[in-house]
DNA sequence: ATGTAAGCGAGACGGTACGTCACGTCTTCAC
DNA sequence: GTGAAGACGTGACGTACCGTCTCGCTTACAT
């Protein structure tokens, strides 16, 4: 379903690149533009230029056309970062994540996605694998970094920190969708990584209480 | 077109209550099963067992209704709290939301008409209204007490510290929606406690810069 | 004042006779303009200006309306007429009935209760009393006094002399809707009463064959 | 709009003749249960088991339908037909007729529009062209062959010779539906031809007088 | 070069929903 | 209790798209 050629046997057609590729684009454009829930196949091929039946022949259905689309578009992404510091990582991140944020078509489609999430599960898996899998690998790689050099301990509550890095930064770029300043991000640095010392002097207790 | 009866001259007819809340209640399920982008007054009226005369007769569009539901349905929450620290705030204040967002209803339709904000315009309006400034007035009250105790300074940076006390739980809740433990709450309250602790130690600096 | 007030036992409403009668009038003209199929309780209280209400108060459905208004309006018709002659009384029959059939309403409403009529028993049932019947009778006395008079044997067939009586001038006025000129209904006495001396000459036979 | 086949320049989509069938058939019985007046396009669509669609993509309107299919309907009649004598003529005319009225579909359809025919000026056109020009010139055919013969005289009146073959017998079908015999048949046929005779013998007057 | 299988755009198909209108029923209020 | 006003559910309107499916035309490989 992905392949770009295929083999046949006999004096065949192929599917056609250039068309795969516009339909793809156009996909993107029409995802940030009406959002999963209406989309339409008819306006994706409008908007290509193709026809219905190209689309339908490569991919079986508007989900499956989506998923496989967005996996595609999101596979490219974050090579590792090592800075030598927590904070540096920390702030080397965010610059990164905001950037990538700040794509028209990703803060449009992102959120959007996420939302449909809660009533997809098929969706759900996916953006599991390739957004929160993705999260959770670059978090744990930065937590485990730290905890190497000593910066944290190494019960340091895995979940809890990926939420206290990507929540805020996700709420401010998603969801208020604030203009964004360098000085905010040092701000955030600063707290995020306060926050994860703290995390890692209050470690998680086995009766849930706060040692006072 | 919010109010539920109204004044005619002569013997006359009166939009009925509870059709009005059968619509509402039936939107708010529709809202949450398929998102307002596939959102259909047909549905609502079906599942309200009402006609669509009766939705038009009381909300003008989809977005209207949709909108001045959501809002009537938000209008009734959140009383004063103050425990008397920062963190005990921040605690309580965790509990009631997660609470809140735990509701299926709310955490389908919330993201939902988050996503829809980034392309409409009304409804980031009006969410903006409802959603974020309710948000931005308790936390300012909560930071604002810390500040009168003296557990904060009193330049600290509010839109910093709100996104720090919404983003880790909308993103744990709304989006990644793991289940919450007790543990957990208390784990992100004395992480968030932290940040904002050495937010106020790095204070903002007025040409943007972090002293090193 | 209206003289419409009429002597109650105590404070008791009763029924206003005008009010019935704008109905009665509002749904002549209503039949004839838009006919039994599309004809609505609506429109007639509309262009009565009474209430859906009044209408309803008095009769059970549009069905009892139409009906119960339509014997009424053709109740009171057609005095004996005895001129001495077959011909004479086929002549004073037809204008009588050109006459009655050149009213704008009756030309518009009786061709489409007939044609109701072939869907709905109960139309059928109460035209077949009121026009069918009166049509037959009269039909009837006049074939009956030409039997007496000698100028039409007595197993003259009635029904197909009310066919022959009927059927032109029906043609012409309701359906053809031509012009009728006096000339023409000359003629059309002449030949009707040909028709029914040669019925007489030549008459239905027990085996149903006309002799050669 | 009555082409089952259009030319198109490239590959091209057709309209499908078996559903254009499917509707006029459905239409047709529709027209028959119903009337012109309740006539809606959802149940024609609904009894043809197609889209609505599928009938505004060939027809424009409801009288475009109903009158296109009936003219269709109508189109395919009434061979010549000359036995030798206006009596055979006659006979066998009223037998087609007869035949071709006793389908409980005409039945039904030809008296509803006609009455919608007094109302409805286009219908009115549509079936003067039809019907009545079809009647006229059958009509007057029968009544030339037999002033050829010499059974009939040159001035005979050809409007209300027309009247006298059609009237009786659509009185008899359309309006009272009583079961037709060969009998009755046969007494038509003899009163009309006498009915057409005498009506020679009495031809018209310029003053419209009848020679006593 | 030719044959042929498959890609391709066009568009007809049965549906669904739109927002409006009119209907018969039912309830409320003024008199 | 009569009558007007009007809210109610129902259903049809004609339009706009939707996903599916069937067409001819076109392309590009295999012979």
């Amino acid at each position: 379903m992905t392949s770009e050629k295929r083999r046949v046997p006999a004096g065949a057609a192929v599917l056609r690149g250039d068309i795969t590729r516009a339909i793809r684009r156009a996909l993107m454009h029409e995802l940030a533009a009406v959002g999963y829930g209406r989309l339409s196949i008819e306006a994706v091929a409008r908007r290509a230029g193709v026809g219905k039946t190209a689309i339908y022949r490569r991919w079986s259905s508007k989900l499956d056309l989506v998923l496989e689309t967005v996996v595609a578009a999101a596979g490219n992404k974050l090579p590792a970062l090592d800075t030598g510091t927590l904070r540096g990582d920390l702030s080397l991140l965010f610059q990164v994540v905001a950037h990538a944020l700040s794509h028209p078509l990703a803060s449009q489609i992102i959120p959007d996605l996420l939302a449909e999430a809660a009533r997809n599960p098929t969706i759900d898996e996916t953006l599991q694998q390739v957004l929160r899998a993705q999260q959770q690998e670059i978090g744990g790689r930065l937590i485990a970094r730290a905890v190497d050099r000593g910066e944290l301990p190494a019960d340091t509550d895995l979940d809890a920190a990926v939420d206290l890095i990507a929540g805020p930064l996700y709420w401010r770029l998603a969801i208020a969708r604030t203009p964004l300043t360098d000085t905010y991000l040092d701000t955030l640095v600063e707290a995020v990584t306060a926050a994860l010392t703290a995390d890692a002097a209050v470690p998680r207790q086995r009766d849930g209480s706060v040692p006072g």
